[in-house]
DNA sequence: ATAGTAATGTTATAATATAACAATTACTTT
DNA sequence: AAAGTAATTGTTATATTATAACATTACTAT
């Protein structure tokens, strides 16, 4: 079996998405069962606060959402969940934006970029072995092992593009 | 003329480094001259306070260290000084530590990738445009426009992967 | 039921960053 | 040199992001 490319592409701006929350969270709840974690009441909802779009939300935002659900939650409250949500690998972190974003595949490995559509903040996954070999011999270059690898790209997605150049078929 | 690799490689811990400090110090200068931009004192001093190591420095750590040197100096100062510095290439930001990082070549291009020593904390900066067009495949699948790339690597450099080995040859 | 562990609540504060306006300095034009 | 202008820096205040420390509650396993 090769080494596949794995891409969240970006939605389409007419795409149901509650589909996407519904497959998130399920795919949520059968990963946390397998490993033993505990998708608690609190990290359900963070989670599903954070996949209200494809676009990252701060640990703020989604407090001041928190407390108009009516919890009394505090920064401490987010942050843990983020923390847990993030080690799970359900969530992912996006460091340029200090921001966070559902995780599209979760149950794959996570050496993945992020694409940042700088038009309307959506935000697309990509597992390229390519990009991840790339960075390996640049890595040998220097005789520098890699543990980790952060790969965040801003620009536009295709539907702004799209949008930008006027194309007449497009509607948004 | 092909395009080419550039790497600013780890330092060696013999290295001498008042000379990195001489080079980065005289190309600033000379950029700013050709650029008609203004290296003022206190920009100067900023980049020199950044170039005293190949550790990244954050934001708080140059106001101590302004402090220190008799100045009056506030955050806005510093922050104001990070942006000259780092709009003109001077200096980069490496976003997953919010901290800051003297550049190595910059009179080129920055498609550059910050390879970070989680031992010593040095970074180096590579250009490599094999990596910058694995991002740009990857961006082209999705239909994505690039406007800017972000790549921060998290390892360990030759000489910490030396010591952690025993390595009876090097001494530190 | 109860001890032990994990999760959450709560208060306070640390660390990072910017807005807004005042004062100063430097650059131009005369 | 002086006046006018723009750029830089100073200053105060505050916004934003994140964590430490300890109290309480909930879950888990005996």
């Amino acid at each position: 079996m090769s080494k596949e490319i794995i891409s969240s592409t970006f939605p389409s701006p007419q795409h149901n998405h509650s589909e996407c929350v519904d497959a998130a969270l399920g795919e949520a709840e059968r990963l946390c069962r397998i490993r033993d974690l505990r998708l608690t009441p609190l990290r359900k909802r963070v989670f599903e606060l954070i996949w209200q779009s494809h676009r990252p939300v701060t640990a703020y935002e989604l407090l001041d959402r928190l407390v108009q659900d009516g919890r009394r939650a505090q920064a401490p409250t987010v942050y843990r969940s983020l923390e847990f949500l993030t080690e799970c690998g359900l969530v992912h972190r996006v460091e340029s934006m200090n921001a966070y974003v559902g995780c599209n595949q979760p149950s794959r490995g996570h050496e993945v970029g992020f694409f940042i559509c700088e038009a309307c903040g959506d935000v697309a996954e990509l597992a390229d072995p390519a990009l991840s070999s790339s960075v390996t011999k640049g890595a040998k270059q220097l005789g520098f092992t890699v543990h980790s690898r952060l790969i965040e790209v801003r620009g536009t997605c295709r539907a702004c593009t799209a949008i930008k150049t006027d194309d007449p078929k497009r509607m948004l």
